[in-house]
DNA sequence: GTCTATAGGACGATAGAC
DNA sequence: GTCTATCGTCCTATAGAC
């Protein structure tokens, strides 16, 4: 006749929405990180945030709703980061860049921007890249995002890229290949590797030697 | 009173168990790859085969039995295929080159020749791509496995990449990154990569211009 | 805004018959 | 070598109380 106990003790009763669904959406990026979309699940989620999985169905609908919310969340945030980035410090604004239509940023110092941005953030990039993988599967509920994405940023990089070669498509996609590759081996051993240092020697090598400026 | 209705219809019944231990190996390979090991369930590995769970569990003792078995399977396949196309085309014999000792391989003819492979074989190479991210984990059952292929590799091709450069484990990072950059992209829309074309174009730019033998 | 309660499956694995 | 039957756990999602 003992009381069954909760499978969490929660102290953060009621907190506002928008922190919540803060919570609920970093708390998901965690988890998708580090089992995937496939091996995630709302009970997981909910225990983190101190909720019951009704609790968490409250802010998001399904499973999926939960996907989505945090890879719109992630496009906000990352458009806004890099924004500030590159947008204060040099007087370029790529504005859009990820969108359509970057407007005379400097290729290599976009990439540069990017990596450094991300050397910061492992979690983050684990994310992408374990969701870019398993994406590649067509009933994967992120595939056309995904498949969207990689697309967009080829044709971004490859317009930049115009003036510095005869293939710029090709040079573009040798770029995503370079960051995304050194960036997983970076996500294995973080310790071994300095991912901003390593993608400055690649970027030499991608691009040609440095111009003195 | 209705009879329940089999799952699936099995009309291969009582394989030899040689046969059917790599029918079981040869599904899971595909399910994973599509999957996942985290979404790979052993109901459709066992319909698939024509077989019942149990019936399965029969040849494997457990999910992570599956696994292992698949991965050292595909360990002697790539040695064993790896071995033919370089050793016999050529009189150099790569003995081993994954498991520590590379002799006197070109690194180069070596990295064209395992391109040229991985492009016949979409669905290995998933297999592998997938196992590589989620294996990110450090609680994934093939976590080691991959920390170790990895470190392997990249130590491979620095030794073999000692004449060629003054960093050679810089450059072998770097030709891991983009093959495996490259195959994601190649992966994720085939039709419009040609694999082993692209990665001539980026082997000149990481090994320079190719010499006329 | 968060809960309890529960429906209704799918999962991995075991025991034991044939 | 393969089966039926079953256990106990986990899952997503719903209904409705507070």
């Amino acid at each position: 006749m003992a009381e069954a106990a909760p499978r969490y003790r929660r102290d953060r009763s009621r907190l506002p929405a928008a922190q919540r669904r803060r919570q609920i959406m970093e708390a998901t990026c965690e988890l998708i990180a580090e089992r995937g979309f496939w091996g995630l699940s709302m009970q997981d989620v909910a225990d983190q945030c101190g909720l019951t999985v009704p609790g968490l169905l409250h802010y998001v609908d399904s499973k999926v709703g939960l996907l989505v919310a945090v890879l719109e969340h992630r496009d906000l945030e990352d458009a806004r980061s890099l924004r500030m980035e590159l947008g204060v410090s040099e007087n370029e604004v790529p504005d859009e860049w990820s969108a359509g239509g970057p407007k005379g940023v400097d290729l290599r110092r976009l990439c540069a921007a990017t990596v450094r941005r991300n050397a910061q953030q492992p979690e983050i990039v684990r994310l992408f890249a374990v969701l870019e993988i398993e994406s590649l599967s067509p009933s994967h509920p992120s595939h056309d995002y995904f498949a969207a994405r990689q697309a967009r940023v080829v044709a971004s990089f490859a317009e930049l890229a115009q003036g510095l070669t005869d293939r710029p498509e090709v040079l573009a996609r040798q770029i995503v290949a370079m960051m995304d590759g050194l960036q997983v081996q970076w996500l294995r051993t973080p310790s071994t590797i300095d991912l901003a240092a390593e993608w400055e020697v690649a970027a030499e090598t991608l691009f040609g030697p440095q111009h003195a400026s």
